[in-house]
RNA sequence: CGGGGUGUAGCGCAGCCUGGUAGCGCAACUGCUUUGGGAGCAGUGGGCCGGAGGUUCAAAUCCUCUCACCCCGACCA
């Protein structure tokens, strides 16, 4: 492609409205334009990158035996409502309806459409295992789009979806899948971690989601060092405790201490000089009208996955209203003592306090020398808290955990019977008996890759392409059109980079070279060949290899040898284990 | 949804407090000079100051409403 009548445009300052790095970049190199909040275009650079992308995704999933197919944008709204996600999903599920006013969604996912499909075509035992996949836009309408196109309202997913006649044959799918993920993350470049994801609702079958270590990942992840286990924050059980506060009988009884609008553990601790550890922090949760309280030690964060999972409901914050209802006191001063009619829960680290500081369930009044048993009860005892950075490893109960951010751009999935059933997806035994067929899913986030790859692969001055998703191979820069040496020998190295079977781009505007150089970084092709009077003179041109930083002086002739002999090792590096 | 911020030329911004009919840099266009890391000089074009309403002789500026985009939060007890 020429530089001068391609569609490449770049950016020389920050837009404003861009902060993490591949959102700057990619809006200054020309890959994405915004047309309005989470909706991009992709530019033509970005376009070739996705198409190299999705090349990769589809070798690796078909090798692994899952089968292509495309299914509609648009779904009924009865398929949502038999499968029960109509209520069950908020506002981003995006609903439509049409001339004729029937509902419809925009596809976020496809577990209904393609559970549909099957059910109608896959009746026996002999039919399966099938694994279906597509590569399609969906739509979610986010609550909040972030970071470009890393959480954007319409984005590209390849989304596959596995049929077994068992559990045993589910694991194998997932299995296959979980390799085959690896195996094209490592080809696209990127340095992925698998993390387990969930371990408790869906009744202990597998789920692994795949990180991008990246600065603006959305996604907290805990790792031990010591035994390799990694998890998101929020799943990840606390370590039980070994400690419990030894039994006082000398403590003081409660004493109310006026704490003027003193709500948070912080200032509370300061005013009180003690400190969050010696806090019982009180948190009051609605679920089904009704109210949670749950305890927890004042330096803990609560877990509101896990809250939920204990509820077997989702659960919402109390409203200052319903805080009032249960402790006739403002938001900040609640604690247990005194409460009545509703459940105390408390995360088993309250244990470890003695004689603690809470609330007074009065306003602008908290109270010390609280003592469990003593001064009030609890009615369960759970894991509530989130876990923190230093924690003791809750699997080999040796390392101490590390916190990391991440990208997620995958995920798989064991779903079991969910569809299947309600869908009506159910297949002939040998034995004659009709079955359910189970079920898997697997996603990933071809356009959040995109973003992802910049994060890793990218300094201020511009991108750093694996050469397995390169947009263009070679950047081409004719720095002097003007002298006819230097433009001949240009033209002739890009028919034959062409004629090789390179990606190139030749830049043949009429710019100075300092703009081509900036352009160039921006684009950061892996590798970059400069044609200019003064190295000509000396019968060579420059080639940089990005990868490594390095610039040759070579020869014309031998430029397009060097760079396929370059190109094979660079591929060869990124081929998967 | 809550909080904060920003909307003025293609991009980045000033002007707003203290009303008086719109400006800077880059980009674009023309000419000359320049030509290995975002050139110099001279000139040209480009704005419903996000939108609506109001106050006023007069509104980018003050008031009300509204729309859009960005950031933070939704872990606060």
């Amino acid at each position: 492609m020429r530089q001068s009548s391609g569609y490449f445009p770049t950016l020389r300052e920050i837009p404003k409205e861009a902060e993490a790095k591949s959102h700057i970049l990619m809006l200054r190199a020309g890959l994405i334009r915004q047309l309005a909040a989470g909706l991009y275009t992709y530019l033509p650079v970005a376009r070739r990158a996705l198409l190299k992308i999705e090349q990769i995704v589809r070798e690796e999933m078909d090798a692994a035996g899952a089968i292509e197919i495309l299914m509609p944008t648009l779904q009924p709204d009865s398929l949502w409502k038999e499968s029960g996600r109509w209520d069950v999903m908020g506002p981003e599920l995006m609903r439509l309806k049409d001339r004729s006013d029937r509902l419809f969604v925009l596809g976020p996912t496809h577990e209904e459409v393609v559970t549909n499909l099957v059910a109608g075509e896959l009746r026996s035992y002999r039919d399966l295992p099938k694994n279906l996949y597509q590569i399609q836009t969906k739509f979610r309408d986010e609550i909040r789009p972030r970071f470009g196109i890393v959480r954007a309202r319409e984005f590209i997913m390849k989304d596959g979806y596995s049929f077994d006649v068992d559990e045993a044959g589910a694991a194998h799918s997932y299995q296959r899948m979980f390799d085959a993920y690896k195996r094209m993350f490592k080809r696209m470049g990127l340095t992925t971690m698998p993390v387990e994801a969930d371990t408790g609702a869906m009744g202990g079958s597998h789920s692994h989601e795949f990180m991008v270590p990246a600065a603006i990942g959305e996604a907290e992840i805990v790792s031990c060092p010591h035994c390799g286990y990694q998890t998101n924050r929020e799943l990840t059980p606390s370590c039980p405790i070994e400690e419990t506060a030894a039994k006082q009988d000398s403590i003081p009884p409660i004493a109310e201490v006026h704490t003027p609008d003193l709500k948070t553990v912080e200032e509370v601790a300061a005013f009180l000089q003690t400190t969050p550890q010696q806090m019982i922090k009180t948190m009051v949760y609605t679920a089904n009208d009704k109210p949670y309280v749950i305890l927890l030690r004042g330096d803990h964060t609560i877990n509101e996955a896990k809250v939920a999972r204990a509820v077997g409901a989702p659960i919402e914050m109390a409203s200052p209203e319903m805080i009032f209802q249960v402790t006739r006191a403002a938001v900040g001063f609640a604690g247990p003592v005194g409460l009545r009619d509703c459940e105390i829960w408390a995360d088993h680290h309250v244990r470890t306090i003695a004689s603690g500081v809470a609330g007074a369930n009065k306003t602008d009044y908290h109270i010390c020398n609280v003592v469990h048993g003593r001064d009030y009860q609890v009615n369960r005892w759970e894991d509530f808290r989130c876990v923190d950075p230093g924690d003791l490893c809750p699997k080999c109960r040796a390392g101490n955990l590390a916190m990391s951010w991440g990208i997620e751009i995958g995920h798989v999935f064991v779903l079991g019977t969910k569809y299947s059933k309600a869908l009506g997806a159910y297949y002939t035994d040998p034995n004659g008996e009709q079955k359910p067929m189970v079920m898997g899913c697997y996603g990933i986030g071809v356009s959040r890759i995109l973003a992802a790859i910049i994060e890793e692969h990218a300094n201020e001055t511009g991108i750093d392409w694996p050469v397995s998703i390169a947009p263009y191979h070679v950047h081409l820069l004719n720095l002097s059109l003007k002298n006819e040496a230097v433009t001949q020998t240009a033209e002739q190295l890009y028919t034959s980079l062409l004629n090789a079977g390179f990606g190139v781009v030749l830049d043949d505007r009429d710019e100075r070279p300092g703009i081509k150089f900036k352009d160039s970084d921006l684009f950061g092709f892996p590798y970059q060949i400069v044609v200019g009077e003064k190295s000509l003179q000396n019968g060579t041109v420059e080639l940089l290899i990005r990868s490594t930083n390095v610039k040759e002086s070579i020869s014309p002739d031998s430029c397009v040898n060097r760079i396929q002999e370059q190109f094979q090792s660079d591929m060869a590096r990124l081929a998967a284990a």
